[in-house]
DNA sequence: ATCACCGGTAAGGAATTTCTTACCTATTAT
DNA sequence: ATAATAGGTAAGAAATTCCTTACCGGTGAT
């Protein structure tokens, strides 16, 4: 049981290209899966560790899933990113500074 | 060549522990890895993702090799969530009207 | 009723990850 | 010179990831 860990969920690039697609606008698994070159099922199983995640949600319309962005649980990956954002700042300061020295 | 992405890099705990006590400056392989119920090596490969990623630079100093924090990268992963906020602020938006509706 | 479409799950294989122990070099201490 | 310390790399095992194909149950169309 491998935990439903929002920073694994986003490790892989086709799962953020996936919630990126999802920015947009809920859509089916069939519309989801268009883009990719991959077949059905492999999209289904990426969109299976976004929902464990909590980052998508399914909604059954018809014979169709729709599958909507829950953009919720990357607060915490903005959180955590947020604790640096002091030395990249810090960082950009200092170059900044060096080049006012030279010029 | 598993290219060095960032987002692969923070997905682990053990990783993303590593630049949390970078986070209060550098710091020797030794002292980096006490922390962990896991050997040295095993810290030591870790530490050669974050590089690869350009999460960590190191510097030889005598024996030692001392791991500093550059946190650069993660402006990557901050500006990718970033596109994301107004999706859970909207959220929070609509859980409050909804509240005072209520109340 | 039958057929087509949507999409999830199962099984299996290749590749990757993540640990271990063993070993090696470089540097410092005695 | 010898011993101890710091730490990277190699090899291998176990677990995990990520794809594939095959198959299944629902739902809608004819």
């Amino acid at each position: 049981m491998p935990g439903p860990d929002v920073f694994d969920a986003i490790a892989s690039p086709v799962r953020r290209a996936l919630l990126d697609v999802l920015a947009g606008g809920a859509r089916s698994v069939h519309d989801l899966a268009a883009p990719f070159e991959m077949s059905r099922p492999a999209v289904s199983q990426h969109l299976r560790v976004l929902r464990e995640a909590g980052l998508v949600a399914e909604e059954r319309v018809g014979r169709e899933r729709h599958y909507r962005l829950d953009a919720r649980p990357l607060r915490a990956v903005a959180d955590w990113t947020g604790h640096y954002e002091r030395f990249w700042l810090r960082h950009a300061r200092l170059l900044r500074e060096l080049l006012e020295e030279e010029g």
